[in-house]
DNA sequence: CATAATCCTGTTGTCCTACAACCCCTCAAT
DNA sequence: ATTGAGGGGTTGTAGGACAACAGGATTATG
């Protein structure tokens, strides 16, 4: 059944997704209430009920409904949200973009004390791989940030904790994206010195490659104390407490 | 108390999303590689290509992976997520579930270690009410953990740092959510020992009202350890470091 | 009568098979 | 060399079957 001509549009479940939810915003489908069977939904959509089950289940994944085995599915009485997202703008502020760093920081330094007790051997090599990709690019000014991220992620990997990785990421995005915003903008291209960044790289490699945890956490603290600097902010981290 | 409180824990298509992301997070499965085929993933995990659908379907839906008709499905290659969310179901599962307690421990510890050095007298009144309303609250099975998570919100305010506060109560509402649900499917109520968590808040207070960043530390880090042990799981927190 | 045990029915969860749509490669024909 | 038709492999969709489960109706039991 080809009904979209402009290319082969979203596949079917998508589709399906995006109906039931539809009817959720519209309020046809309030908190609490039940859905249709997933056979009289497969129906009255004219699909099988394979694609209905899988549009259910993103739906189900994204917290929006819940169903339970033998009952039926539910419209979830939405509580929280969701997601988190941070306003990209409000970095352009001095104070916001501090505070982001901040917290940054706290997740990366516990992370490499982490990872220097958890990584295995192949992490370890893909963190070296990272540092050695970083010492390759002579032109520091553009892929370097790049390298860097890619750096952190590797220890991130190396806490074997998905959801300490994936805030790392999302966070270490934001601040890439309002870095090139901010070079933009002041056209100053800010020159890192080179040396000392990838000394203090090194620095957290050799502690996490020695599984030494303590020594991990002071170096990721004084990387991320120095970055800061580098950006001409003065960050607050607390010493070991 | 059940050995799995977790219950008839997630289903199979939470799982195996969960395995698959692993995998991603491990680098075992890098950007931009191909993943087995569907029917290959179903024989090595055990399950029916249906599941496999679906638990790929989610992760397609997160843009984690994209697939094509006809030639397979693939790692996406990372373009930064500007959102952060975790899958509500997969939570179900131990280990997912240790894991975001463990983010959320990383936060909490640092953030009573802040918030003692930076509060305002204000904040302290509003840590004080909330603790005070923790108190009141006899019935703790109901609105007693509303009532927790208000005092872990004004501790993230006493911070004074806007984005720990975000992460905070989005990572707190993650766990309230997981939990609640856990309790809604296995009936168990848990019962919380009301004075040994008052206590342990209380001495959280103090700390912060003495503004002694050390002892806030270590009284955070007790609660959350002894949080996890509540609800029968052992969190690997790092001393200090 | 009250209460507990049992059956019954409907729904979701999982499995299986089959086929359509599609991509990519090969290879023969022009 | 170019073209075009297969062929094998993969994802997308369909449909049927059964297990697992919840909840109400029914029957047995005190």
């Amino acid at each position: 059944m080809k009904i979209d001509l402009l290319g082969r549009g979203p596949l079917l479940p998508s589709r399906i997704a995006s109906q039931i939810l539809q009817q959720i915003v519209d309020e046809r489908l309030k908190p609490g209430d039940r859905l249709p069977t997933e056979q009289a939904l497969a129906d009255s959509f004219g699909v099988s009920r394979n694609v209905v089950r899988e549009a259910i289940s993103r739906l189900r994944a994204d917290g929006i409904i819940q169903s339970r085995q033998g009952v039926g599915a539910f419209v979830a009485r939405s509580t929280g949200i969701p997601t988190l997202r941070f306003d990209a703008e409000a970095l352009s502020d001095r104070s916001a973009f501090l505070a982001l760093f901040e917290l940054r920081g706290i997740l990366e330094i516990r992370a490499a004390s982490l990872a220097a007790r958890r990584r295995t051997d192949a992490q370890l090599a893909a963190l070296g791989e990272a540092l050695a990709r970083m010492r390759g690019t002579e032109k520091w000014v553009a892929g370097g940030v790049d390298a860097d991220l890619e750096f952190h992620k590797a220890i991130a990997v190396g806490t074997g904790n998905a959801y300490i990785k994936m805030a790392i990421s999302f966070l270490s995005e934001q601040v890439r994206v309002t870095i090139m915003e901010t070079r933009e903008r002041s056209g100053a291209a800010v020159v890192d010195i080179v040396e000392v960044t990838i000394a203090e790289h090194a620095a957290i490699y050799e502690a996490i490659a020695a599984r030494d945890a303590a020594r991990a956490h002071d170096a990721m603290a004084i990387h991320i104390r120095n970055a800061a600097a580098r950006l001409g902010y003065e960050l607050d981290l607390p010493d070991r407490p």
